[in-house]
DNA sequence: ACTGTAAATAGTAATCATTACTATTTAGAG
DNA sequence: CTCTAAATAGTAATGATTACTATTTACAGT
């Protein structure tokens, strides 16, 4: 993969970024110092980024796609009425930080991602 | 809310169904016993279904929401290269199971659902 | 059973996040 | 400095999902 100043600003963007944009958040955010970059361009490079693991996706329910720069252990809670995105770091203390939150818990979904035994198989 | 043939009929599909069918998946299967039934019947059934927590929306990767009868508490595996979900049920013996399914896992996403404070606030 | 009405439906059109395409630019190896 | 393949900007296309509308239907109240 060869460098690319575009690539590095939408790096640099996600890691600065304490919320979980979408790619055309990312996009406006961006352009305040490339005005010219392609929304093409922040797409492509997020697909990279992602396949490189410099940066994760997040679940969301607004059937946009939202993107993380922070690739510290933790995980989400995800509010149904206004759709925010919460960063949950102490893993093993979760009932209790979420009393501390005030958010109140109704499911819980946990996926394990990797490849499969036909897939690893059949290379 | 009414009751309706249609909806009952997407129920039923997706409660027999042991894969994790798309809407078109679906609306497929229900049109081999109601030929005439919308696709947007469908789309409007399955959220009213999920709204009243009668199914589950299962993650993928092909950029479409999947679907699941299944109620039981499980977790999933989804792999990159096929994007074949499995079901998994042995939730305290995870990696037990993906040794004995030959799965490799590479990542896991944990992600908790409900109500923020501030919404909780401000009814 | 009959009637009124609001919910549900079928069919179609619209939306919009994402991807594909193409001519041009650019990184970086030799 | 030159060559080449990768990356880009700008635009068009895609396709899953949602919105819209005339018609049908469930069912509560008479």
């Amino acid at each position: 993969m060869r460098s690319s100043k575009q690539r590095d600003e939408v790096l640099k963007v996600l890691k600065c970024s304490c919320d979980h944009p979408t790619a055309d958040m990312i996009y406006e955010r961006v352009k305040e110092t490339m005005p010219n970059i392609s929304l093409g361009t922040v797409y492509r490079n997020l697909g990279q980024l992602h396949d490189e693991g410099l940066i994760t996706i997040v679940e969301s329910s607004d059937k946009k796609v939202h993107y993380e720069g922070n690739l510290e252990d933790h995980i989400h809670f995800l509010c149904k009425k206004c759709a925010v995105i919460t960063d949950i770091f102490h893993k093993n203390e979760v009932p209790k930080v979420f009393d501390n939150l005030g958010h109140l818990v109704e499911s819980q979904k946990t996926v394990y991602y990797g490849v499969c035994k036909d897939c690893r198989n059949n290379i």
